[in-house]
DNA sequence: TCAAATCTGTTAGTATGCTAATGAAAATCT
DNA sequence: AGATTTTCATTAGCATACTAACAGATTTGA
């Protein structure tokens, strides 16, 4: 026991030693980088549900938002953007009267091999300041916070 | 050389596996902790804003914002709230009537322990997935990509 | 000194990203 | 079969986070 009387710990506080902080300010590094090779504009989560309809093919707009990670009320102004620059389609699922079937239009499905590419250029440039080793070691740590 | 002809590169391109992805999901994950934990109902900018001000006492708005990595669009409405909400005031800076020099209020300074406090609890619900080494390892990683 | 450049703050507009409430359709279960 | 629950999509509202354009105030430098 100490002589002084039960006290809070003194630790400092940090802002710029905390994580989320930290993450932030590197998500507007990335997303700056993003912007700067990005084709047509597209915004992360644009590009993010551009990527998983390729992957997927047609899907209902719920199922497209829980495989990019994105709630309905952020997935749905997402498409609507995205289809009001006619690189989705949405119609009507015919056997589910609730669902929308969103698909790629083929002018995006043309793009499959730009966006990829350029996918992983924006990647390689946001991990730039990491050795390989280290790149491979902060991607396992990132995927464990998810 | 191979015998075929010039290719493209068929790396596959994983959306999961991507920087930017995974650090806007973790990103997701951490602002749910720290809504769960934060007080005041404080968003996490607003926190940064707040700790900043314990720190630096009185300063101009570009300034905050330039030491919590906002903008000056954004810092705009993050004091703003903060100023409607009685946790900051702000006054005109006698010496540069360009200026508006930003302070916390006593209310406001009173809940420095709690902040500090909370703030740590954040971070370490944050990265309770990693191990103590691994949780030094991500930050110093990450405090490379900003 | 005085013109140019920089700094500070405001406003408007766009795009996430969330909560909450609503309505309609489908699935489940007793 | 019928009631309950779940799923799907829409809408409204709030808070970042950025760009761009603007207006004053201050600083710089020719």
């Amino acid at each position: 026991m100490t002589p002084q009387k039960t006290k809070k710990s003194n630790k400092p506080y940090i802002l710029e030693n905390q994580a989320g902080y930290l993450m932030r300010v590197a998500g507007q590094r990335h997303a700056a980088i993003f912007q700067s090779l990005v084709p047509l504009n597209l915004t992360p989560t644009q590009f993010s549900v551009a990527v998983k309809l390729l992957e997927l093919g047609e899907c209902s707009q719920n199922e497209l938002g829980r495989k990019t990670a994105m709630d309905i009320a952020t997935i749905k102004g997402v498409v609507d953007r995205l289809r009001s620059r006619n690189l989705i389609q949405v119609k009507p699922d015919p056997s589910d009267k609730r669902r929308s079937l969103i698909a790629l239009t083929e002018y995006a499905e043309s793009l499959e091999e730009t966006l990829h590419e350029v996918g992983h250029v924006i990647t390689a440039k946001t991990l730039e300041p990491l050795s390989a080793a280290e790149r491979k070691t902060f991607l396992t740590l990132l995927a464990k916070l998810t």
